[in-house]
DNA sequence: GTGAAAGCGCTAACAA
DNA sequence: TTGTTAGCGCTTTCAC
C-alpha cells in the first residue's frame, strides 16, 4: 500500500522547488530539458497523478456534471443517461448520477448538496413529486448562483432554464392517425403514467388527432391510471364492453399489459387488434408479437443535454440564453400493427 | 447571479476573523453565542454552502466512491446501481457512475482518472473485453494506492480485492432441476451471453444438474452465442430436428427470443414447452406469457457492496481483510413453467 | 473568546 | 532556467 505520490515529494526527492515541478509536469518551456526528463521520469516511475481536487480549487471549476434522474430501472433515463455519459467523456468531463426515485426531497438534498463547488452544472429531471407539488425553489436557487441546468423530458414553464424535451403531442398525433390509416375505427388509449408530462400530451395528441379526422371521442377506450395494479382485468373490462380495434399505448408497461390482456382473450394482434406503443425500449422490442412504437430518441435527448450544458459551462453560450430543445420521435414499424407504407 | 459566498467574505462583512467564522459555522464551543449568533443568520441569509472541495482536500476524504458499470441499459446493472446509491445515500455518500460500455480502454481511463483523490474507493464491475484480455493491472495498481475497491458480478482470482458475486453454478443447477421435476425430458440451453462468467457458470450448472440425475447431456440442445443474431432461427431449427420439452435461458433476450421461436412455431408454453429464465428483469416480467426465472438480488449485490465498501473506507474493517459475499438467488414460478410445489 | 498562521495539493505571477 | 510567494476555501493548532 504505497501511498499516492504528491509534487511536494517530487520536489524533495529531486532537490528543486514545487513550481519547478509543477512546470516540468506541464511540459512548460520555462524548464529545461533535462531537468523536465528527470522530473517526468521520476513522476512516472512513481505513478505520479495530480489530485483533481486540488486542481478543481484552484480553476474554480471541476469539469463533472451532476445528472438528475428520477428511476433508473426506466429503461427511456437509462438511455438519456448513456446518450449524456457519451459526450460528458467526449469532452472531459465526469458525471456524478444520483437517482431521486421521484421523491421531492431527495431531489432538493442532493441538488443543494452537489452545488457547493462539486459540480459545474446539472442535467435534471425532476421528480413526479416535484411535479405534482409544483416547488421549483431550488431550481431559482442553483441557477441563481450561477449554476447552468438543462432541463430534460419532464419540465416546466416557471423554470427559466434550458430544455430538452420530446414532441410528446405531435407524436401521439401521428401515432393514433397511423391506427386510423391502417383501418381501425376504435381506438383505445391505455397509460400506466398519469401525472406525468407524457400521459398527459399523449392523451392530448390522441384526443386532437381524433377530432380532426370526426372519429367519435369515447371516454370508456380511455384508460389512464397511476401504475399497473387491476391494468390487465380493466383492459379485459373495456375490450368485453366495447368494440375495439386498435390500441395507443403510452408507455412500455401498458404495451406489455395490453398484450397479455389480448393474449387472455385469445385476440389476435394486428389481425384484430392492432397495437401501437410509445418510448420504445427492450419490452418492446422482444415481446410477442414485438410492438410497432413511437421511438422517443432518449440517446439524443441525453446528448443534445450534455452538449447544451457544457457549452454553457464553458461559457461557449452566454448563461441568459435560454432555449428549449425539442427531440423528434420516429415510428417503428413492427408485428403489433398491420403493415402500412405510408410516411409518417 | 449572485455568486457562492465564502468564509472569508463573510469575515470580512462582519469584521471578525476567518477562523472565528469557520468555528461559528461548526458551532465550536470557543465561540460565544452571540457571535456564533451573528455569523450564522448571515450565513443562513446570504445562503452560504461550504465549498465541498475545500472540505475534501482538508481531510483526505471526499465522501463519495466511483461506480464502474459496463452497460446500464442491462437491467440487472441497473438494479445494482440503484442498490448502491442507497445505501451510499444512506450513509452520506455521493456516487459518480461511469459506464464502461464493455471497452477496456474505457474502463482503465475513467479508473485512473477517479483515483486521484476524487473518490475514496471503487464499485465496480468489470467489461467483458476487460474479462477477455485478462489484463487487470489497472484494479493491482489501484488496490496498491490504497484505494478499496469492492468488484462485483464479473470477478477474478488474480485480483485480491473484496468481492460480491451470484451463485450461479448453484442457481443453474437447480433451475435445471426445476425443469426436470416438472416432467421435463430434453432440456435446451439458450444463452447471448457468451464469454461472460453468468454464461461459462450457467452451462456448468445445467450440465452438472443433467449428469446427477442422469440425463444424457446433448450438444445439439445447447445454444450459446454472444449475442442475438439469428438467435431466433437457430432456436427454430433446433426445435425441428430435436425433441425439446424444456428450455433455460440464462439471460433475458435469450428469454424473450425463445419465446418468439415457439410462438413462430406455434408451440404452447408451458404445456408443450416449458421455459426457465435467469436473471429476473423486466422482460421476463412482463413477456406474454410471464416467464419463470431465477432472481438474482441485484439490488442486495449493490447494497452489498455498498456497504462493504464503505466499512473499508471508513476503517472499520482492515484493508487487508479481503471477502468474497455470495449473494443467493430465488426462483420466481410464472406462467412459462408447469406448476411445481417443490421448494427450491 | 478571538485571531494569526500553517497547511491540504496545486498553479501562476513575479523575482532572481 | 529556477525558485519564491500568494492564493483557491477551509480547518486546526496555538497565541493572544
Amino acid at each position: 500500500m504505497s501511498k499516492r505520490i504528491t509534487i511536494k515529494q517530487i520536489a524533495q526527492a529531486l532537490h528543486v522547488s514545487i513550481s519547478t515541478v509543477s512546470k516540468a509536469l506541464n511540459d512548460s518551456y520555462e524548464i529545461s530539458d533535462e531537468t523536465k526528463k528527470k522530473i517526468q521520469e521520476y513522476a512516472k516511475l512513481h505513478k505520479y497523478k495530480p489530485n483533481t481536487l486540488a486542481l478543481s480549487l484552484q480553476n474554480k471549476k471541476t469539469k463533472t456534471i451532476g445528472i438528475i434522474i428520477p428511476n433508473i430501472l426506466t429503461y427511456y433515463f437509462a438511455r438519456v443517461l448513456r446518450g449524456i455519459e457519451k459526450v460528458a467523456t467526449e469532452k472531459g468531463y465526469n458525471i456524478i448520477t444520483c437517482i431521486t426515485n421521484e421523491s421531492y426531497k431527495k431531489e432538493v438534498d442532493t441538488m443543494q448538496m452537489l452545488s457547493n463547488g462539486t459540480i459545474d452544472g446539472f442535467i435534471a429531471c425532476m421528480s413526479e413529486e416535484t411535479l405534482k407539488l409544483q416547488k421549483f425553489d431550488h431550481f431559482h436557487d442553483i441557477l441563481e448562483e450561477g449554476t447552468p441546468i438543462v432541463l430534460y423530458d419532464r419540465t416546466h414553464q416557471d423554470i427559466n432554464c434550458d430544455k430538452v424535451v420530446t414532441d410528446t403531442v405531435k407524436s401521439a398525433y401521428k401515432a393514433t392517425r397511423f391506427l386510423m390509416k391502417s383501418g381501425c375505427k376504435n381506438i383505445a388509449l391505455v397509460s400506466v403514467s398519469e401525472g406525468l408530462n407524457v400521459s398527459e400530451f399523449s392523451a392530448k395528441g390522441y384526443r386532437k388527432a381524433l377530432k380532426k379526422y370526426d372519429f367519435p371521442i369515447n371516454e370508456n377506450l380511455i384508460i389512464r391510471q397511476h401504475d399497473e395494479t387491476n391494468l390487465k382485468e380493466r383492459i379485459i373490462k373495456m375490450l368485453d364492453t366495447n368494440k375495439v380495434d386498435g390500441i395507443f399505448t403510452v408507455d412500455e408497461i401498458s404495451g406489455a399489459i395490453t398484450i397479455q390482456a389480448l393474449d387472455a382473450k385469445n385476440i389476435k394482434i394486428p389481425e384484430e387488434v392492432s397495437i401501437i406503443g410509445f418510448t420504445n425500449g427492450m419490452i418492446s422490442r422482444y415481446s410477442t408479437p414485438p410492438l410497432t412504437s413511437v421511438n422517443r430518441f432518449a440517446h439524443t435527448t441525453g446528448e443534445t443535454a450534455a452538449a447544451r450544458l457544457i457549452n454553457k459551462i464553458e461559457e461557449k453560450i452566454d448563461f441568459e440564453d435560454i432555449k428549449t430543445e425539442i427531440i423528434k420521435t420516429k415510428l417503428v414499424e413492427r408485428e403489433s400493427t398491420k403493415k402500412l407504407f405510408i410516411k409518417f
